[in-house]
DNA sequence: AAATTAGACAACCGCAGCTAG
DNA sequence: TCTAGCTGCGGTTGTCTAATT
């Protein structure tokens, strides 16, 4: 367009670079509360230093509720494919047709591992077709363009790549429908990569906030392995937003949560507050995995912590935390 | 054990399209 | 109709981790 438009962020005053537990807290928090329907404005209303665009991309491929993480099964992958032959690059309609996967996460895949298999795919399929030619050569009529072969339609490598794959893995279901729990009426009732989100009503704010992050954790067995979508849990876990500036402040101080604990502004706050904060943050710690688990006060106390534990198992380091369920794929 | 390389993925950037004034 | 602002999309880069040398 060539107009001339103002940036959307002020690039010295924003902050770039992996996002905090802090913050993402403070992003789920706001949305909970308050939806989004202004990302420009969002980061200043919920006190981010990040861009719009920034808290908007987290949240969708991140702290949406619904994002669905972990590997892609093979079914997924072959519709990937498919999906590609028909839409090309268009990321966010293919991954339309995958309920809770993010167009940012299918782009990903598609050039960390589909492509690549693809071009191997093509390059063996070349192979045959020259040691084909190349038998054929005496009895057939020297005139073809040899690039002739190898400019076969993307489509049908594709296909043919996929039909080999299901072939070859001896996958069961059927190659080309919608994958299995993917009806069309679900995809576009869960997932609109970009639609907007209106205020949680009440009963979708039940559960533990930390459903949000980082997908779902099977609590049980304390593990990062995804599980699906559980049923709620019994505590709601709710942050109030509004409640109190200096908590989020406070959870800032900490930097890259350092677990020297440094108080602040100490006369202000009640005793009572702190009390509560205090716990609070021993479990905001405790789930972030910067207290020690030894330590036995790490570990919250009290009824209303009970349910909360979702630790996810090294995940979060100092100043770089995963909230991904790193796959195993390597 | 340290250094290097490759793979994976989160995050950033800039453009396109839509919409309101 | 034009302009400006905003959101969404897709390409690209940056960073971290695992594997390899």
């Amino acid at each position: 367009m060539g107009k001339g438009r103002t940036p959307c962020c002020d690039k010295e005053k924003v902050k770039r670079g992996p996002w905090s537990p802090a913050e993402d807290l403070r992003l789920i928090s706001f949305i909970q509360k308050h939806g989004h329907q202004k990302w420009r404005a969002l980061p200043k209303q919920a006190g981010l230093l990040r861009c719009g665009k920034c808290c908007r991309l987290r949240w969708i491929n991140y702290l949406r509720p619904d994002v669905k993480r972990g590997n892609f099964t093979k079914d997924e992958e072959d519709e990937i494919i498919r999906l590609h032959e028909t839409l090309g690059n268009k990321w966010s309609k293919i991954a339309a047709h995958f309920p809770g996967r993010t167009d940012n996460e299918i782009k990903n895949v598609w050039n960390t591992h589909l492509k690549k298999r693809l071009i191997s795919k093509k390059e063996n399929t070349q192979q045959k077709d020259e040691s084909k030619d190349s038998s054929m050569a005496t009895s057939s009529s020297s005139d073809k363009n040899p690039r002739e072969a190898f400019a076969m339609p993307a489509s049908d490598n594709a296909q043919d790549f996929k039909t080999d794959q299901l072939s070859n893995h001896g996958s069961s279901s059927s190659p080309s429908e919608e994958p299995e729990g993917l009806s069309s009426s679900s995809i576009s009732s869960n997932v609109t990569n970009s639609g907007q989100v209106g205020v949680l009503n009440p009963e979708d704010q039940v559960g533990s906030l930390f459903n949000f992050i980082g997908g779902y954790y099977d609590v049980n067995n304390n593990t990062s392995e995804e599980v699906n979508k559980p049923d709620i849990l019994d505590t709601a876990f709710d942050i109030s937003f509004e409640s109190d500036w200096e908590f989020w402040n406070m959870l800032d101080s900490f930097g890259p949560f350092q677990s020297d604990e440094t108080e602040s502004n100490d006369g202000i706050r009640s005793s009572n507050f702190r009390e509560v904060e205090n716990k609070w943050l021993m479990c905001l710690e405790y789930e972030l995995g910067l207290e020690s688990e030894d330590s036995d006060e790490a570990k919250p106390v009290g009824p209303e912590m009970n349910g909360m534990m979702m630790k996810p198992e090294g995940d979060m380091e100092m100043g770089h935390y995963h909230n991904t369920v790193q796959p195993s794929t390597k």
